[in-house]
DNA sequence: TTGTAGGCGTTATCAA
DNA sequence: TTGATAACGCCTACAA
């Protein structure tokens, strides 16, 4: 591949000419600008990135672990993150943890190794030593999603609290008393705050919180399958199942519809996290949507300042309640709910 | 950061020691290997990927650039792809065209001056000026999914023209007469492809190719649900809407919900590209699906064996049928079909 | 078995 | 305005 060095001897130019012209970082005379122009355009020359980052110590180039990329809300998010990346010159280069801490290292250390500029994580796991190493170093960091507790890291995410407490209402002004969680993991900060969110909400309206109703799933689909089959095998099975994720109603739905059972009639469903496709089950599901562009962007928006030299803050969005048929509603309630 | 250099002092030895652990690319002593492991441990010392690739002239790094990450087709297939490049200890970078070729070629160059080892494109257009000269240049490169005539390049795809040749038979069998096509765009070898076929299965099947029952849509929702309103609004609906890709699918359905219409008793719905979700609309959709994860494994290994100086060749899979319920299929009749 | 030194393609400093 | 040159961190002859 042609380098600055050809490109200088076709343009009889110095190597120093070529790198002015083409970061235009010191002027030069039109005509030499046309003729190094002209010998890149001959040659086809096109700059060794590798090259410019050993010598600048930036690679404009930033890393997104996320926890799963089959889960349309990491997707979804990973394009968010993407257009706001690259409106700001950088490009990200994404690791798909598949939910395993190991994975998750595995990329983080990929991604440190190839000197991005600054890191996105949505941590799959504990604090594990290598994140611990990572925020001792100083190497732009910032939590998306997710966070870790103990860590001096900005995090952007959003907040499911009160659009949880809004479900509960809703479901308990249904007439449903009887209502069943699947949770996240423990480990996570996304599956604790649902849980601890529908717990709390279950004590406000005056519902028991009943522990064979709080399953624990993993936030895959085979997970919410065999939690929905528990609390469906069980004595005085839940009036209403409320998933912590889109991939567990996803494998509850599938759990429900091989038993035959009707929705809402015989068990009620609904769903952390909102999808197109919600619109389309018979019945249409009542989810809990997130501002998902808006943490892409403010995720990157932090992170960049961070590279910059600037301190980055945490925001903290709020997911917002979508009613729609899955629970019991009536014709008059679809749609209603907080916009 | 600390840099070999570090290492090299604490140690107590050579830069090209260190090197000659790091890499074992030649013997060392234990009692030298483990003090250097020691030092690489005290200094937490990171070998800087940037500096190997300008020296080695490789970046065990391979690009891959999608028709839109939002599709989950082309997540699956990232996801398959991102598999097997890890198992061969590659890294991969994804570029999400978003089905325009400005961006396209926006990640191929990126890719390019990042100096990705080789390059999976899933092209989002008719030949560019760039992807011509990369051709040229003689830089790994291996079409995924979709392919560009008159490029000799290796192309690893599924070929739909059997399964929409049984999808036809099956919804003649059905009873069906009036069938319509939404196809991709035309610019693209799956959207000619499939458009094709359909035609060619029509007269298989002794039915009459109408103008009106082709739709020219652009693989995106908002072009599936245009197209299923003017199919609609014709004189002559048609019995059946065939979407030529899983995301038109999603528009189709919703203009076809949206007007309130029975499906399979007022218009019949089937989908190219399968998805899980598509089991749970009601009815569950019959559709034409791809093996994606195989895509994915042979597009990745075709690569490597390029960038290790093979030849790489082409390989055709192919898409198979799923017969469920959206066409007016009897009970007997659901989950029969080629396995 | 180990060390020295050159060079990968850039950018940036210092002179001219 | 331009050119010569050092340096970024690493690997790898070549020597010892």
């Amino acid at each position: 591949m042609a380098s600055v060095k050809d490109v200088a001897r076709l343009a009889g130019v110095s190597v120093a000419t070529v790198s002015r012209v083409l970061n235009d970082s010191a002027p030069v005379t039109p005509e030499t600008r046309d003729r190094v122009l002209a010998a890149v355009a001959e040659l086809g020359y096109r700059p060794n990135a590798v090259a410019r980052s050993l010598r600048t110590d930036a690679t404009r180039t930033i890393g997104l672990i996320i926890g799963d990329i089959l889960n349309p809300f990491f997707t979804e998010l990973a394009r968010a993150v993407e257009d706001e990346a690259r409106g700001l010159g950088y490009s990200v280069v994404i690791g798909n943890a598949d939910e395993r801490p190991e994975r998750q290292d595995h990329y983080v250390r990929t991604l440190l190794e190839q000197r991005v500029d600054g890191l996105l994580l949505c941590p799959t796991a504990e604090i594990t030593p290598l994140v611990r190493d990572m925020v001792g170093d100083g190497k732009p960091l910032v939590f998306l999603d997710r966070t870790l507790p103990g860590l001096d890291v900005p995090t952007v995410r959003a907040d499911g609290t009160a659009a949880i407490g809004e479900l509960v209402g809703h479901l308990r002004r249904l007439g449903h008393r009887r209502i069943a969680f699947i949770s996240g993991p423990a480990f996570l900060s996304t599956g604790r705050e649902r849980t601890a969110a529908f717990a709390a909400a279950l004590r406000d309206h005056g519902l028991p919180v009943r522990d064979e109703y709080l399953e624990a799933g993993d936030f895959q689909a085979a997970s919410g399958r065999a939690s929905a089959a528990r609390l469906l095998d069980l004595p005085e099975p839940p009036e209403v199942i409320v998933a912590g994720d889109n991939l567990m109603a996803l494998g509850a739905l599938d759990e429900i519809r091989s038993r035959g059972l009707a929705i809402p009639g015989e068990v009620a469903l609904a769903s952390y996290d909102d999808l197109p496709w919600f619109t389309h089950v018979d019945p249409p599901i009542t989810a809990i949507g997130q501002p998902v562009q808006e943490l892409g962007r403010r995720a990157v928006r932090g992170l960049v300042e961070r590279v910059g030299g600037g301190a980055g803050e945490s925001v903290v969005l709020s997911a917002r309640l979508v009613v729609r048929r899955s629970c019991g509603e009536h014709d008059s309630m679809e749609g209603s709910g907080p916009q």
